[in-house]
RNA sequence: GGGCGCAUAGCUCAGUUGGUUAGAGCGCGUCCCUGAUAAGGACGAGGUCCGAAGUUCGAAUCUUCGUGCGCCCA
C-alpha cells in the first residue's frame, strides 16, 4: 500500500515536513558521501554580504546556485559547496556610523578606531540568520557550517600572500588617484555617495587667453582661447588639450587680437561677446599639437617652463605647457580647447600619465597642485595662500581681467556634486596617494582568459565584460578607511623603502618585531573579542620591526586597508587559506566549473576573480607564483549572468516602495518549489525579470499540481487494485528503482510487449530525459523545463486520460492493466528524479511515497541520493512520437470543427473524414481510427484520398531550399504557383517525379522535395484545417444519433444531480424522467441500459417518484423533469 | 555623454542558422468531463512583433538612425 495522497495538497506545509526529514537524516551530507571519490564539479559561492535583508532577487541567485550543483551531483559528480560571507568594506562602516549617528572620518577617529572596528565586526552578521533561513528554506544546499568569512585571519593572510606576491613582482605600486574629495571632512567619497549629492548650481565660467610662445619662449600675437568652469584650477594648469581631428580657426576679435578656437564654435562665441570674429585661417587640431603657451599663472612656469626632457621615441620636448591631443574634447560647449589641471580631474590626470609615459623614466612632468587637502591654496600659490578654492574664483577672474587675459565671463548652470551630509560643501576632485595593482600589464592575458570562459548569455564575453577589460586601468587598491583587510606593506621610516608581509607569523619572526602586546592587552580586557581582530586595524598598525634597509630605521605599516573587491576576487584560494593552509583543497577545487551572480557583478566579483587569478596563476607571466601555470580559463569555466529582478511596478526593488513581497511570505503562501519553478521555467535566467506574484502562484496549477494529480491518481488506483511493486521485487538490492531494476518484477512485461500507448509514453519519457540532460549540460535550465513541462502534459492529458479504462477494468491481474501500472509507476519514478534538481520538495514527496515508503530500507531514502535517469536510445521511437502527435492533431481539429458547427461533443455523429497532405502515416492512423472515433464521439473515421469536394490544394514552394537556388525568380514562382492548378501539378509530379515550370526569367525544374502541399477546407463544410491535414465532419443526424445524443444529455443531467446531491461513487439510484416529449422518452427507453450503467441506476421509470424533489431539465430544447433517489442497499 | 541590454497578445514571457498561418501560460469567451471531482480538459477571440529607413527573392530575426526603459560607467 502506498500512503494515501491528500486530495488537496498544501505545498508549503509539505515542504516544511521534507525540510525536517532532510535535516534529521542528514541527506545533504549523504548526497556528498555517496559521491566520494567521484569526479569533481567545482562550484564557488560568491559571498553575499549579510548586513542587509535578503529579497526575492537573492532568491533567484540562490535557486540557480542550487540547481546546477544538485543536477551534477545526481549525474555522478562530487560537488562540494562551501558557503561564504563578504564582511569587509564601506557598507559595513556606513551601517555602523548610522547606528552611532556619526558620518565623517573625523567623527570616527574621535569615537576611536578600536571601538569602531569592534562595532563593525558585530554588525557584519546582523542579518545572517535571515540569510541562513532563506538559504535553507529555498533548499539551497550548501555547507553553511564551514563557511569562509573574509575577515577571518586565515582569509586575510591568504589575501596578504597574494598581495605580497604581486608586490614582489613589481605589480603593486604607489601612485596618485583623483578622487572626489570632501575637503572640510578630509575624506574621499565613494561614487555612490557622490551620486547622491549632485545638484544644479551656477558656477563662474571663464574664457581665458593662453598666449602661444615661439621656440625661444617669447610671447606671439596669437593665443589659445581656453574655457573652464573652475577658475581656481588655473594656477595648477599643465596642458591645453585639443581634439586632433577637429578643425580650428584663427580668428581676430574687435581688439585685433588673434584667438584659436574650434571652427564649429566661432559663431557661438561671436554671439556671446556680440562682436564679429573674423576667421583668418583654419587648421586641423593635429597641427596645433606641441605648440607651447604661457599659462595664466607663473608659479610653476617660471621655474619649470624652460625644462625639457628626453622622449622615449627620441628627441627632446618641453615637459609641460603645450598643446596635447585628447579624444574627450568636444564642441558641445566651451571653445574646443580644454584647460588641463591634472590634479583636479580624472581625465586630465590620464592626460598627464600619458604624457609622462612618453618620456624616458624620471624626466617627464610631475603632478603639480597648488591646493592642500583642506581645499585651500598652499604657499605654492602665494597670492591666494590659505584661501578656500571656491572663494578664490572671483579674485582669480578679476586678476585675469586686469592682465587682459579674460576674454569673457558668464554664469554656467550645471550639475555639481556636494557632500551628501554637509550639503553646503562642494566636493572637489583631488589627487590622493593610492596603491595600485598593475592590471594593465595583464590586460591581454585577461582578455585571452576571458575568451575561454563560457558566458551565459554569450554577449557578456565580448560585450559588457570584454569591453570593460579592453579599457582596463590599474586597480586602485587602497582605501583610507578602517574596516577592511589591512594593506600588508611596511615602510622604512628612514629610507622610505617598503616590503610586503604575507602572514602574522612572518611578522613575529621579523627582527625587532614588537607591538603585539597592544592586541594582547585588548583581548585580556575584553576576552569576548574575536581572535580574528588581531590582523585588523588598529592592532596590526601597532606592529613594527627593524628595517632591513637601514639598521636605524623602523618598519611601520601603511595606514590603508584594501578594496573589499580584492577580498572577493581572492576567494578561490582564500576560502582555503591558501597557501598557508588548504593546499590540497585548492588543488582540487580550482578552477570552478560553475558560478552564477547577477549582472551587477560584471565589474565586481566577475572582474575581481578574473583579475586576481590571471595575475597570480596565469600561464603567461607569473613565473614566480608558487604553482604551475593554470591553463585558461580560470578561475571559472561557466558563468550564468543573472538579470536583475525588478519590483512588481518595473522599478528597482525597494523596501520603501513595497513593490515586492518578503521571501518568507512567498514561501508561506506558495512554497519554495513554486518560486523555484517560476525562476527556472518562465524565462532564461539572464533576462531581467519583473517580480510577478501571479506568475509564481501560477506555477502551482501549471506544473506542480498537474504532476501531483497524476501521482495522486496513481496512488488512488494502485491502492484500490492492490498494485504492490515491493511485493513483486525480490530481496536483491534495489537501490534506485531504475527501469532495469523494475524489470525483475514478476508481472513486469518487456516494454516491447506492452500496448502502443505504453510504448509511446515511455518513448516520450526517454526523449525528454535526453533533452533535459542535453540542455542542463549546456546550462540551459529554461529549455530543460520546457521539455519537462511538455512531458508532464503528455503524461497527464493523454497517457492517463487514454488509459483510464485500463485502470478501471475489473480483472486486477489482466496483463494490460498491470502494464498500465508498471508504465505509470516507471514514469512517475523517473519524473521524480528528472525534476529533483528543479523542485526538490515535490520530487522528494513523490519519491518518499512511491519508493521509500513502499520499499523501506531496500531503496534510497531520498531522491536526491539517486542517479539522474539515463536516456535509453532504444526506448525512443520517434516514428511513434510523430504518429501520436498527428492523432492528437486530428482530434484537436475535429473538436475545432465541432465548435465551428456548434455540434456538442455529446451529440454523436456518423463519421469524420480525414484528409492528409502526406499519406505516409495513413495506414497506421487507420488502425487507430477507434481512438479518434472515441475522442470525437463519432461512429466512423474515414481517410479520404480523393476529397476534392471538401478541400482545395495549394502548392507552396519550400523557400528555404529554393531561395538560394532561384533568388530573384522566387517571386515569379510564388505568383505562378498561387494561380496554378495544384491538382494537375501534383498529378504530373507523381507521374514523372518532377515538373518543369516556365517562368519569365527562365524554366525551373522542381522535384517533390521542392514543393509542399497545403490543404484548405472548402467553405460550406464543418471542417477544420491544420498545416498538414483537414478534418471534415458529417453533420447529418438520423433518429438513432439524435436519440443517443439525448441519452447522453440525460446521463449528463443525472450525473450532475448525483453530484448536487452529494452522493457517493457507489450509491445506487432510482431515476424518474417525466416528460411529454415522445422522442425524449423513446431515447431514454432505447438507451436504458447505457443510462443506468453510466449512472449506477437500478431503476429507470417515467412516472414521478413521490416525495422526491424534481429537477427541471432542458434537454436539447425539450422540457423534462428529473428525479433521483438513493436506493438503500 | 559613453558602453551593454531590453521593447512581441490585456498581463508575464518564448521565438533555433532570415523562410510559408509568430507561440506558451494567465486572464477573457464558449464548451466538455463528472470514477484525478473543492480537480481536470477542449476550443476560440485577441498581434501595425516600439517607429523609420536600408540589406535581401523574403525581416519579429540582419544593418543604420530614432523613441522609451533598465543596468554599468563618466
Amino acid at each position: 500500500m502506498f500512503r494515501p495522497v491528500p486530495a488537496s495538497v498544501r505545498f508549503p506545509e509539505l515542504e516544511l515536513e521534507i525540510l525536517k526529514f532532510w535535516k534529521a537524516q542528514d541527506i545533504y551530507q549523504k548526497s556528498l558521501a555517496a559521491r566520494a571519490g567521484a569526479p569533481k564539479f567545482v562550484f564557488y559561492e560568491g559571498p553575499p554580504t549579510a548586513n542587509g535583508m535578503p529579497h526575492p532577487g537573492h532568491c533567484l541567485t540562490r535557486a540557480i546556485k542550487d540547481l546546477f550543483p544538485r543536477y551534477r551531483t545526481m549525474r555522478g559528480y562530487l560537488c562540494e559547496r562551501k558557503a561564504g560571507w563578504d564582511t569587509h568594506g564601506l557598507p559595513v562602516e556606513v551601517e555602523v556610523s548610522k547606528d552611532l549617528g556619526i558620518h565623517s572620518k573625523e567623527e570616527i577617529e574621535k569615537f576611536g578606531v578600536e571601538p569602531f572596528v569592534h562595532k563593525c565586526i558585530e554588525s557584519v552578521f546582523r542579518y545572517m540568520q535571515e540569510w541562513e533561513r532563506l538559504t535553507e528554506r529555498i533548499a539551497f544546499w550548501i555547507d553553511l557550517n564551514e563557511a569562509y568569512v573574509t575577515y577571518h585571519q586565515s582569509y586575510v593572510e591568504s589575501v596578504w600572500w597574494a598581495l605580497k606576491n604581486l608586490f614582489d613582482r613589481g605589480l603593486l605600486y604607489q601612485g596618485h588617484k583623483i578622487v572626489w574629495w570632501w575637503a572640510q571632512g578630509g575624506t574621499a567619497l565613494s561614487s555612490g555617495e557622490v551620486g547622491q549629492g549632485y545638484r544644479e548650481v551656477a558656477d563662474p565660467s571663464v574664457y581665458v587667453r593662453f598666449p602661444l610662445v615661439d621656440d625661444a619662449g617669447k610671447e606671439t600675437d596669437a593665443a589659445l582661447l581656453v574655457w573652464t568652469t573652475t577658475p581656481w584650477t588655473l594656477p595648477s594648469n599643465q596642458f591645453a588639450a585639443v581634439h586632433p581631428e577637429l578643425e580650428y580657426s584663427v580668428v581676430e576679435d574687435a581688439e585685433d587680437k588673434k584667438l584659436i578656437v574650434a571652427s564649429a564654435l566661432v559663431e557661438t562665441l561671436a554671439g556671446k561677446v556680440k562682436q564679429e570674429l573674423k576667421v583668418l585661417s583654419t587648421m586641423q587640431g593635429s597641427e596645433l599639437l606641441g605648440k607651447r603657451y604661457q599659462p595664466p599663472f607663473d608659479y610653476y612656469y617660471k621655474t619649470l617652463g624652460p625644462i625639457t626632457g628626453t622622449l622615449k621615441a627620441g628627441g627632446q620636448q618641453h615637459i609641460a605647457w603645450r598643446v596635447v591631443a585628447a579624444d574627450f574634447v568636444t564642441t558641445d560647449s566651451g571653445t574646443g580647447v580644454v584647460h588641463q589641471a591634472p590634479a583636479f580631474g580624472e581625465v586630465d590626470f590620464d592626460v598627464l600619465e600619458a604624457e609622462r609615459d612618453r618620456f624616458i623614466d624620471g624626466v617627464g612632468p610631475d603632478l603639480i597642485c597648488a591646493v592642500g587637502p583642506d581645499g585651500k591654496f598652499t604657499a605654492e600659490a602665494p597670492d591666494y595662500q590659505g584661501r578656500w578654492v571656491k572663494e578664490a574664483d572671483k579674485d582669480i577672474s578679476r586678476e585675469l581681467k586686469r592682465r587682459g587675459l579674460l576674454f569673457l565671463q558668464e554664469q554656467y548652470l550645471h550639475e555639481y556634486p556636494f557632500c551628501w551630509r554637509a550639503d553646503e560643501d562642494p566636493l572637489i576632485q583631488y589627487p590622493r596617494k593610492s596603491w595600485f595593482i598593475r592590471t594593465t600589464k595583464y590586460r591581454d592575458a585577461m582578455l585571452a582568459n576571458n575568451q575561454q570562459i563560457n558566458w551565459l548569455p554569450a554577449h557578456i564575453k565580448d560585450g559588457r565584460f570584454g569591453n570593460f577589460l579592453e579599457s582596463n586601468v590599474d586597480w586602485a587598491l587602497s582605501r583610507e578607511r578602517y574596516w577592511g583587510t589591512p594593506l600588508p606593506i611596511w615602510i622604512c621610516d628612514k629610507t622610505g623603502q617598503a616590503e610586503a608581509v604575507s602572514g602574522y607569523e612572518e611578522l613575529k619572526q621579523k627582527p625587532g618585531a614588537k607591538g603585539f602586546e597592544v592586541w594582547d592587552k585588548a583581548k585580556a580586557a575584553q576576552p569576548e573579542l574575536s581572535e580574528h581582530l588581531k590582523v585588523h586595524k588598529p592592532y596590526i598598525d601597532a606592529i613594527t620591526y627593524t628595517s632591513p634597509f637601514d639598521p636605524k630605521g623602523t618598519m611601520r605599516r601603511v595606514s590603508e586597508v584594501i578594496d573589499g573587491w580584492f577580498d572577493s576576487g581572492a576567494m578561490p584560494f582564500a576560502q582555503w587559506g591558501y597557501p598557508h593552509t588548504g593546499r590540497e583543497q585548492f588543488k582540487h577545487q580550482f578552477p570552478a566549473d560553475f558560478i552564477s551572480e547577477a549582472i551587477d557583478q560584471t565589474r565586481g566579483w566577475f572582474y575581481s576573480q578574473l583579475a586576481v587569478s590571471t595575475l597570480l596563476f596565469s600561464d603567461t607571466d607569473s613565473k614566480d607564483a608558487d604553482r604551475p601555470a593554470e591553463p585558461y580559463p580560470h578561475p571559472f569555466r561557466n558563468c550564468i549572468v543573472l538579470g536583475l529582478m525588478l519590483g512588481e511596478d518595473g522599478q528597482k526593488m525597494s523596501k520603501s516602495k513595497r513593490n515586492y513581497r518578503e521571501p518568507t511570505e512567498i514561501f508561506d503562501r506558495y512554497g519554495a518549489d513554486a518560486l523555484r519553478w517560476y525562476f527556472f521555467a518562465n524565462q532564461p535566467p539572464w533576462t531581467s525579470i519583473r517580480y510577478n506574484e501571479q506568475a509564481i502562484k501560477d506555477s502551482i496549477p501549471e506544473f506542480l499540481l498537474r504532476l501531483w494529480n497524476v501521482y495522486s491518481f496513481f496512488v488512488i488506483y494502485a491502492n484500490i487494485d492492490g498494485f504492490d511493486p515491493a511485493a513483486q521485487l525480490g530481496g536483491a538490492k534495489l537501490a534506485q528503482l531504475t527501469p532495469a531494476e523494475l524489470a525483475t518484477a514478476k508481472t513486469y512485461r518487456p516494454v516491447a510487449q506492452r500496448s502502443e500507448l505504453d510504448r509511446w509514453i515511455l518513448s516520450e519519457l526517454h526523449r525528454t530525459t535526453a533533452a533535459v540532460i542535453q540542455h542542463m549540460d549546456a546550462y540551459d535550465n529554461f529549455a530543460a523545463c520546457g521539455a519537462i513541462t511538455e512531458f508532464v502534459d503528455a503524461l497527464s492529458n493523454w497517457y492517463v486520460r487514454r488509459s483510464r479504462d485500463r485502470f478501471w477494468s475489473e480483472d486486477k491481474n489482466a496483463p494490460d492493466k498491470l502494464d498500465a501500472y508498471w508504465t505509470l509507476y516507471e514514469c512517475l519514478l523517473s519524473t521524480a528524479k528528472l525534476v529533483a534538481p528543479f523542485v526538490p520538495f515535490l520530487s522528494e514527496a513523490i519519491w518518499r511515497n512511491l519508493a521509500a515508503a513502499e520499499f523501506g530500507k531496500r531503496v534510497l531514502e531520498s531522491v536526491h541520493l539517486a542517479d539522474f535517469p539515463q536516456a535509453d536510445a532504444a526506448a525512443i521511437d520517434s516514428n511513434l512520437s510523430e504518429r501520436m502527435t498527428l492523432v492528437r492533431e486530428i482530434v484537436s481539429l475535429g473538436r475545432a470543427a465541432r465548435m465551428g458547427a456548434k455540434l456538442k461533443v455529446r451529440q454523436p455523429l456518423a463519421k469524420v473524414e480525414v484528409i492528409l497532405a502526406d499519406r505516409t502515416q495513413q495506414p497506421w492512423l487507420q488502425d487507430h481510427a477507434g481512438l479518434i472515433a472515441e475522442e470525437l464521439n463519432v461512429k466512423q473515421v474515414e481517410f479520404n484520398e480523393k476529397a476534392d469536394q471538401y478541400i482545395s490544394y495549394t502548392v507552396l514552394p519550400d523557400l528555404k531550399k529554393l531561395g538560394p537556388r532561384l533568388g530573384k525568380q522566387l517571386p515569379e514562382l510564388k505568383k505562378y504557383l498561387g494561380s496554378a492548378d495544384a491538382a494537375a501539378l501534383l498529378a504530373e509530379m507523381e507521374k514523372s517525379g518532377s515538373v518543369t515550370i516556365k517562368l519569365p526569367g527562365g524554366d525551373v525544374v522542381l522535384d517533390g522535395q521542392d514543393l509542399q502541399v497545403r490543404l484548405q477546407a472548402k467553405p460550406g463544410w464543418a471542417a477544420a484545417q491544420g498545416a498538414l491535414c483537414v478534418v471534415v465532419l458529417a453533420t447529418e443526424l438520423d433518429d438513432v444519433l439524435v436519440a443517443e445524443g439525448l441519452a447522453r444529455e440525460l446521463v449528463h443531467s443525472i450525473q450532475t444531480a448525483r453530484k448536487d446531491l452529494n452522493l457517493d461513487y457507489t450509491d445506487r439510484i432510482e431515476i424518474a424522467i417525466v416528460t411529454e416529449d415522445a422522442a425524449l422518452s423513446a431515447a431514454a427507453e432505447r438507451f436504458r441500459d447505457y443510462i443506468q450503467g453510466e449512472t449506477l441506476g437500478v431503476k429507470l421509470g417515467f412516472e414521478p417518484l413521490p416525495g422526491v424533489t424534481p429537477i427541471e431539465l432542458n434537454v436539447g430544447g425539450v422540457k423534462a423533469s428529473l428525479q433521483v433517489k438513493v436506493v438503500k442497499s
